[in-house]
DNA sequence: CGATCTGTTGACACTGCTCAATAGGAGTGG
DNA sequence: CCACTCCTATTGAGCAGTGTCAACAGATCG
């Protein structure tokens, strides 16, 4: 939107020229040059990430994968549909949407990911990404390139396994999704949509009834398939009945059992 | 539905007694001993199928982890939801919907699958079935021991890419049909439909304007997200304009384009 | 401090769902 | 082979949940 078209990945460096001219055309975005090296064994996310039931040995191997991190801004894109796909993406912190474009011409949310959840899967079929990845807030993410992670793939057993269930669970998270959308009242999906931030937080250590929701009304609406409006009323609907507290992005959860049984 | 629960694979088979066993409880659904092993060099979906791509050197490799077909009649189940993975199936001939059930016991097609299309892939990451899989007509597909499979990508690359490719496509797949689940109207869905199963019958030789639909108008409207009355009618509609011909559920498209053009 | 973006709330229209009646087709059993 | 039944598809009428349009209030940011 607001960054031209930028470098795209931090395993570029290896070019240090291409780096260079890139840092020079926008700073901002350009790749920063993190002086540690990635450390999954140490990382917070590493049992939710790729480098989940690795042993120890194996994540040290991992780690010679992850060639560095990149820093993705508010608002700045970490790939756009149309980028040569090179890169998988661990959330180290932060969180994201992605966003596709309808034959048509009309942007449609397509997903949420916070810290621990992998990017960049919609690009592996056509070696080209399908859709934008949209940084919600400063984050970081881990440049896992892809060639490398399917080389150690044929190495080590359990990494290709929990690759493949990276693959799988997305799948089935979209399927659940598309259930979701053909099925449930307005009201019900945002209930549902809720409720499935607060798992994930909970999943992850945080909170799981009081959260700031990153993304705008217009974003949950285009990714549930309801207008802002439907999002907003819903929400003061739900204050109303007393199952949870909102203010702006801000939100309690006070009765999570009731916010399911919609 | 009305077969119990039964024998899930092919390669069970390597226990004689278990086969046996099924057979005696319902002949119907127990695996069929094909004396032909899988010959994926003189198959006729070769090209989209997990063999795309591959050299004759590798694809006779391929053969021998098929371990065999599995015969599946109309109305029957290929797997169920809950059932524990064990492998991925290649449909030879006929075609497949998958259903899966909401929290609330409702149950919602998520997918239409043909001969050449590759089935099981949301049993991965729980190594459990997340769906049904249910024959649309009598049809044959090829067994794919996964961990087999696994161990052939660890020395193939070539293979270990169209794995993962086809995972991708999946994805892909399943968020263009959330995109369209949340933004289109019910003849959108309709029409958008109709040109999905057209492009498909095309990519694979078959008339892209003349077809039979295998599943009936609530499949449909399940996996559209609209009411079997309102699949009935949107076909209606194009056909009194001029755009299509239906007979139940044979169909003729005339005009592709104003179809898209919805 | 104004400008812009985001969120809330109201009024109204319309798409698509529900309920219902009828007809066509496929399969089954006599 | 026909009659019967059940399943599937079509079509109509009325209603309700959501989208659309609009006005306004807060929040954020330079």
């Amino acid at each position: 939107m607001f960054d031209s078209h930028v470098a795209d990945d931090v395993e570029r460096g290896s070019i240090a020229k291409t780096i260079t001219f890139e840092k020079r055309q926008d700073p901002r975005s350009a790749p920063d040059a993190f002086s540690e090296r990635a450390r999954c064994a140490t990382c917070l996310m590493r049992n939710i990430c790729v480098a989940a039931s690795l042993e120890d040995s194996d994540m040290v191997r991992l780690d010679s994968v992850v060639q560095g991190w990149r820093r993705v801004r508010l608002g700045e894109r970490l790939y756009r549909a149309g980028d040569p796909f090179r890169s998988l993406y661990a959330v180290r912190s932060g969180s994201f949407k992605t966003v596709g474009t309808t034959a048509r011409g009309r942007e449609i949310v397509s997903g949420f990911y916070m810290a621990g959840d992998s990017l960049g899967m919609d690009g592996v079929s056509q070696e080209v990404h399908s859709c934008d990845a949209i940084a919600l807030e400063d984050s970081v993410v881990c440049v896992l390139p892809f060639h490398l992670l399917e080389a150690l793939c044929r190495e080590i057993k359990p990494l290709q396994r929990q690759l493949l269930k990276m693959f799988g669970a997305e799948i089935v998270r979209e399927s659940q999704q598309m259930m979701l959308l053909g099925n449930m009242s307005a009201e019900q999906r945002v209930a549902a949509f809720l409720l499935n931030i607060s798992a994930r937080y909970r999943a992850r250590g945080y909170s799981s009834t009081a959260f700031v929701l990153r993304m705008t009304r217009e974003d949950i609406g285009s990714f549930l398939g309801v207008t802002l409006e439907t999002v907003s009323r819903s929400l003061s609907r739900f204050q109303q009945e007393g199952l949870l507290t909102v203010q702006g992005k801000s939100i309690e959860l006070l009765n999570l059992d009731a916010l399911d049984a919609r």
